[in-house]
DNA sequence: CATAATACGGAATAAGGAATCCGGATTCCG
DNA sequence: CGGAATCCGGATTCCTTATTCCGTATTATG
């Protein structure tokens, strides 16, 4: 019989640095997109690149925990929106939250465009994201407020759409929305 | 006294390569997007690199030259539009023309997708493409088609969006231009 | 503390691709 | 035709970056 392994609690160090990483990139992809280079978020971080490999292995898997973290925050909000308040308006303001989010996250204004595209599989939490923005569709559309013709995929393509006048800064995305908004709004 | 050095006319079979390379880089931009290798496209033109590069220094004036190409169709078909028929729907018949071009063209909405949003200077003929599309913009506002209040950028931004949303497949596009024409439209 | 178990840093490696180079064809001109 | 004058092909050079490796340094336990 041999003596269960015993695993010993994994190092304070260990997890401090995976913390660093994770904020490293956070800044990094917000502020300059995803095409950043592994070493600089290892520099920044001030770690290793060896380290950084160690806490995720691939630069896919720390762009993907990153994603994760904001995709988190953005359904914690969503969810507020479609909890409280005037269904009405649900709709408008998980637009204006999500373009606030993406004006300061470029790295995420990436993950977006791609994620309200392409019917791929997705992961758990964007597939959350996508749910709960049909929700906050579908209670905008029973109010009224939205026409009965309007999809999901309407506004998924809407959204798709500002990631990428946002991503460009092709101008001013507030009016973007309203533009969007009123096109989806009953007449 | 020198002898002016007198030029030889280009060889034909020079004249012949470029127009290949330009056709196969047109052929594979437009199916794959920009992120072709300069020697696949040789290969496809049945051309070594080395005269693909002597006829485009660079990657970059390879893609340059065949979205010239494409934004100088596209010139051609808005002026047709805001020539003749009701300038009401100019707009809206140019916006469902660019539709078709990208949605055939991977490459050009990558190109659209960036040269609608940044302000960077901007060569001739996309300065062009902007400026036809200001004037059906124009037309649609003044004969009351369009709400007084929307601008150039407006538009720029709706098809800045189209242009991501063709290209992530993020949906039937032409349901987008619908929405967008109706949030520009007069109420 | 002693020691095993873990984690670290960062030089070295691996791959992918753009761009260059040059000996060998082709084409033009008289 | 007979040389230039031009152009070709594609192996090779150069770079950029992700990812791996391993000798050291740190930390958790008893």
């Amino acid at each position: 019989m041999s003596t269960p392994p015993a695993r010993r609690r994994t190092r304070t160090d260990a997890e401090r640095n995976r913390d660093r990483v994770l904020d490293a990139a956070r800044a990094l992809f917000a502020a300059s997109g995803h095409d950043v280079q592994m070493s600089e978020v290892a520099r920044a971080a001030g770690v290793g690149v060896g380290t950084l490999y160690r806490k995720f292995p691939t630069r896919e898997a720390l762009i993907e925990a990153v994603a994760e973290h904001r995709a988190v925050e953005i359904v914690a909000t969503a969810r507020r929106l479609t909890g409280a308040g005037d269904p009405a308006d649900g709709l408008a303001r998980f637009l204006h939250h999500m373009g606030e989010v993406l004006a300061d996250d470029r790295g995420m204004s990436e993950v977006v465009e791609k994620a309200m595209g392409s019917s791929e599989p997705r992961e758990e939490t964007r597939e959350a994201l996508l749910a709960i923005a049909a929700e906050l569709i579908d209670r905008a559309r029973a109010s009224g407020a939205v026409r009965q013709e309007v999809t999901t995929e309407d506004v998924n393509m809407v959204i798709c759409g500002l990631a990428a006048v946002i991503r460009n800064a092709a101008g001013d995305w507030r009016r973007y929305i309203e533009v969007a908004l009123d096109g989806l709004r009953s007449r």
